[in-house]
DNA sequence: GATGAATGAGGATTCATTCAT
DNA sequence: AATGAATGAATCCTCATTCAT
């Protein structure tokens, strides 16, 4: 009887912590969906704390207790972008069988996230190392991290097709950063048009033109 | 008599203004290599108006009868340099005759010129947007004009080789883009490992990938 | 028997008030020890009400249901601290005799104190007046009453060293505040120095220099 | 006759160089004025550097051509103020012969030096160690070594006393201390008094307790 | 009564730009 | 024309205090 009681106890107080767990998990994502609203439109140095505390609907004071400081912020944001891409990319490669079909996903699929965090892509093409001479070296080298395993995702497949006789054989690192390079001159384009047309149109040209180009 | 004066007078004057005229567009030489160089190494906000005087060895004060603020400066610096990669490529590509020709020196001409220019490159890929919210809209056109011609000239040179059936029909600027986009991340993946080995080593991957991947 | 139960009523009554009582006292004594530490240690303005609410083990919201702000809390700690001082003294003087063995029991006792409570001098001669612009007046009066109590009981001694003519006729204030000072200044050094070697030692050579100094 | 013309022209550079030189100190040392007024009113804590600013009738980032930061300014205060108090002292004992003139005029010109600079006492004595957890080592380290200037200065009056007989054998530092602690005192309550009478007066009565009490 | 997350006023510092010399 | 000292608006961050739970 105590026991279950103890239980419901635990259980209760289980509930009221992962509660909080939640509500701060909660506030910490709106601030930094609010970060990437206003970082993306202004830029990181054109944009102010307060316009973000603004967005977010928290007085300045709050961010710091989610975050040490502005830069922080930024940087965390990026970093959860890109672990977001890397697992929808994982994920949706899992069960695809053939080589094409996966370059084919890829592509798309990185269009796709492209084209539903256009604010996330524009920070990240044109601010990356913008703050190069930053202190945060442990955050930045984070993102970079999380960067090189996105490329690495990329070069994954590629040497399968290698190996598969698909594609002929070469410099792997070259190739992906080709593909890369491809996809984010057309993200790059398509946020600069205001985004007119749809970006993931443009992904069967983009493999066509790397699959034939590196034909074995 | 007074129109040999005269003439002398005019000689004079316009020697006299000539070099003043010269030493004008010396100094505001100077200023500009000085920009570069610090705008490069330090990114536009990290970059105060002080550093770029001291380097250029002027007083702040000069720079500012030579250029309106620091964006004015920082643009005209981008500007000047994209005329000078145009008019680069305009030349290099004159005399060629076939269209593989004239991708193997577009290539080659653009991945030599980043190598001259790793400075301007950095810059140039890392900040182009990062001042978007800036007043200065008439000078950021002039840029963005400056890179259409310059994708408009790669664009000519792929229209050619359409026409000339080397290249297949398809869209032109779509085509461009990815050739733009591929020497992008190559410059930009030899600028981050610090410029070991040579970028333009690179050129013939990137041209056949591109001229396979198109190939009629 | 109601007496009885009114007697156990007003004993429990009582004795629920007063450990009600007494677990307040306590709480606001550990409050006030780890104010005091923090405060010595960082000093008024370099202490923050968080740093002394981990120190004392309570929420930040629980110090302020004791004390209305950081600054009372400041000056209740200095308050008690002299209400110590002086009854050490006083119940140390009570049974002396002589105006010789007064004085030198006097100096003993504060340096002796002193030594024992080196944060507090340190917060005492450092910081008694820097929060002067405070509106705090009420407890900065008490402050200074509580001083001028320590110093005044000093003086009575050497009042009564001058009616016992051993001690030549002056101003009692300034000859009490000659020994004040001597012996701030000792304090200040032995904290300077880091407490090597015991304070108290001096008291000998203060009471001596100050007995010879004011001899009849 | 070019040597001449010469002459005046280096003269002419000298004059132009020192006034800038001249107007450069000057308004340092207004700015040093000023800082010394507000914190001297204020505490460094309470002193915003737009009050000192205002106070000098300078803009805010005047001030921080001439000092970094804010207690920079206030360190640089202090340590001019112990440079005139030692300078003062130095050249005021010079022409004294016997080591009781000395210490005579010793008291009446440190007395009369805080008369004149009561707003550097009260910081001095309030707030040396305020600043305790400070990062500017360099600065409160040169400023401690002006402070054991002035006390060294006072013990080789002391020293030169015992060497003559008029002062008994013993520890030169603990009789320096003595003294010092006294001129504190008196200054300390005269300031605290607002300033009735004049702490001078008080030159006599510290002078004789003090060598009575060390009469060899 | 206890808690500690949220608040936002306040202050130090930077730096593009001006203008008197 | 060249200079660089003076300016002060702008912004990041801190922390005493409150109040909903």
């Amino acid at each position: 009887m105590w026991s279950f009681s103890n239980r419901t106890g635990i259980k209760h107080t289980m509930e009221k912590l992962s509660r909080k767990e939640r509500e701060y998990q909660q506030r910490r994502e709106e601030i930094l969906e609010a970060a990437e609203r206003v970082f993306a439109h202004n830029g990181f140095h054109h944009t102010t704390v307060a316009q973000i505390a603004k967005e977010a609907e928290f007085a300045i004071g709050t961010l710091y207790q989610f975050f040490t400081n502005k830069e922080e912020l930024y940087y965390t944001m990026m970093i959860e972008k890109f672990d977001l891409l890397y697992t929808t990319l994982k994920q949706g490669l899992e069960h695809k069988k053939s080589c094409a079909e996966k370059l084919n996903s890829l592509v798309y699929l990185v269009l796709s996230f492209i084209e539903g965090n256009a604010d996330f892509f524009k920070v990240f093409t044109w601010e990356l190392n913008v703050l190069q001479p930053s202190m945060e070296a442990k955050l930045k080298d984070e993102l970079l991290q999380k960067h090189f395993s996105y490329i690495n995702l990329i070069g994954g497949v590629i040497k399968e097709g290698m190996q598969k006789g698909i594609i002929k054989p070469g410099n792997i690192e070259d190739f992906s950063s080709a593909l890369v390079g491809m996809m984010n001159v057309f993200a790059f384009n398509w946020i600069f048009n205001r985004q007119q047309s749809s970006l993931t149109d443009k992904a069967p040209a983009i493999v066509n033109l790397f699959l034939r180009g590196t034909a074995a």
